[in-house]
RNA sequence: GGUAGGUUGGCAGAGUGGUCGAAUGCGCCACCUUGGAAAGGUGGUUAGCGAGUAAUCGUUACAAGGGUUCGAAUCCCUUACCUACCUCCA
């Protein structure tokens, strides 16, 4: 949530940065409605004054007479004071609400443009080999490693069983995975899968994507989408101490997206499922440190392709393609030699003070409280790390495991018989 | 699912109708003391909103919402959550 003082007090940088990212800022409905929202509490903060000197007053009045006035007096405020409480009540809940459906301001750093043509690229890392074109799911498929029809027969398409040897290396992915984040610090969480409203709105799915979240029915609750969801909501509603940042967190959960609007795409494999798993970074930083920990969080996300040696490339996302929540984001995209192209496996983001406003976590600096910088990033998607492994690391009779991984299990490939 | 009890400031924990935004202790901060530290002493230390350059002032908040009352942390109702025991269960 931005903040409105800054509306209010730059309206023209505000709205030109929001305009970069094709939102339209509803200037005057928002200085309207403060400034309604403004008298409306002055007025009321006066009567309940009045009243309060009525109250205090009753005590040092003796006769019935005076009383009886005082009283009439005090129920005459009461009535006033009721009305303009519910007339700003839904006021806030207006004022509020509109709040909740604007985007973060994008962070002046990055690159302007309309959609992910205009992302700019920021290095390419291990050079694709290019020899295999086999699909992951092709070359599964062909070892009953993975059943695509199980999945939908068990629940519906876009959910998948993998077996055998591809299942341990799914594992072994996100042990490894937490293990390197571990080395560096991140300390590891196990979390709830299933959040409430209130920790959705803290990090910004909700309210405006409801549709994109599975809820469990009769109740309030969802799915989560990400961990990051229930490891930012841990900090809530909490004053941290300067000693307590950075926090840095990880978790490996599972996620689920309703994925609404993408029927067509990534029909074939594991690359866009209901149901995936994910190893999540998140960090909770002094405002003057979250852009090195953007670097930072990026670095480590990284260095878990690196270590696997895979072809990936770094992207800056511009303007335009930024998610909803966030300030400036890093993609980093693994080379899927089938489809020859860099696809999305992990998305690196800080949220400056949007998320912590909207979760209300801040941190105490001599006396001066302020919002704490947010920031996530996957550490990585590790289905889709697992399908860019098996084409990348496949040489047209075998997966060759690549070194890293041995340690967490008992082959060194997997053979295509 | 049943029964009982609970929810107060960073924490612990008083407070059963006005003088309570809230005792006390711990923690934290500042100052005094010291060569420096510890101990000791003194003072300070909840948050939101509104006004003000500021000091500060006003207002709201004792789980949430509603009610009684001139006045509610305190009395009543509803909901949520927590704890214990019982039941069941991985």
């Amino acid at each position: 949530m931005l903040d409105l003082k800054n509306i209010l007090n730059n309206p023209q940088d505000v709205s030109n940065a929001l305009l970069t990212r094709g939102y339209e800022l509803d200037l005057s409905f928002i200085e309207d409605k403060a400034q309604e929202r403004k008298k409306i509490i002055q007025k009321k903060e006066q009567l309940a004054g009045d009243k309060n000197i009525i109250s205090d007053s009753f005590r040092t009045v003796s006769s019935d007479e005076e009383k009886e006035k005082l009283m009439s007096q005090s129920k005459k405020i009461d009535d006033e004071v009721q009305l303009l409480k519910s007339s700003l009540e839904k006021l806030e809940d207006v004022l509020n609400d509109h709040l909740l459906h604007i985007p973060n301001l994008p962070h002046s750093s990055c690159p302007i443009g309309d959609s992910d043509k205009d992302n700019s690229l920021i290095e390419k890392v291990n050079e694709p080999k290019g020899v295999n074109t086999k699909e992951h799911a092709d070359i599964l498929e062909s070892i009953q490693m993975i059943s695509f029809g199980e999945g939908v027969k068990i629940t519906q398409s876009r959910f998948v069983v993998l077996k055998d040897k591809v299942a341990s290396l799914h594992r072994a992915l996100i042990n490894f995975m937490l293990s390197s984040h571990i080395k560096k610090k991140y300390i590891e969480h196990n979390v709830p899968y299933i959040c409430n409203s209130a920790s959705l709105t803290g990090t910004g799915q909700l309210p405006k994507f409801e549709e994109d979240l599975f809820k469990i029915s009769n109740s309030n609750l969802y799915l989560i989408p990400t961990a990051e969801v229930p490891l930012t909501n841990i900090y809530r509603d909490m004053i941290l101490s300067i000693k307590d940042l950075p926090v840095m967190m990880t978790a490996h959960t599972p996620c689920f997206r309703s994925e609404a609007g993408s029927y067509g795409l990534d029909t074939k494999g594991i690359i866009r499922q209901h149901q995936f798993e994910k190893v999540e970074l998140v960090q909770i930083v002094h405002p003057d440190h979250s852009q090195q920990a953007l670097e930072d969080i990026t670095l480590q996300a990284r260095s878990i392709l690196d270590e696997l040696e895979l072809p990936y490339q770094i992207v800056e996302l511009c303007t335009g393609d930024l998610g909803f929540s966030s300030q400036k984001t890093y993609d980093l995209e693994v080379w899927f030699p089938s489809q020859d192209k860099y696809r999305e496996i992990s998305s690196c983001s800080n949220f400056g003070d949007f998320q912590s406003r909207r979760l209300n976590i801040k941190f105490k600096e001599d006396k001066e409280k302020n919002f704490v910088h947010t920031l996530n990033g996957s550490g990585l998607a590790v289905g889709r790390t697992l399908a860019a492994l098996i084409e990348n690391c496949f040489d047209g009779k075998q997966i060759i495991i690549p070194s890293v991984l041995h340690k967490y299990l008992d082959f060194k490939t997997i053979e295509l018989s």
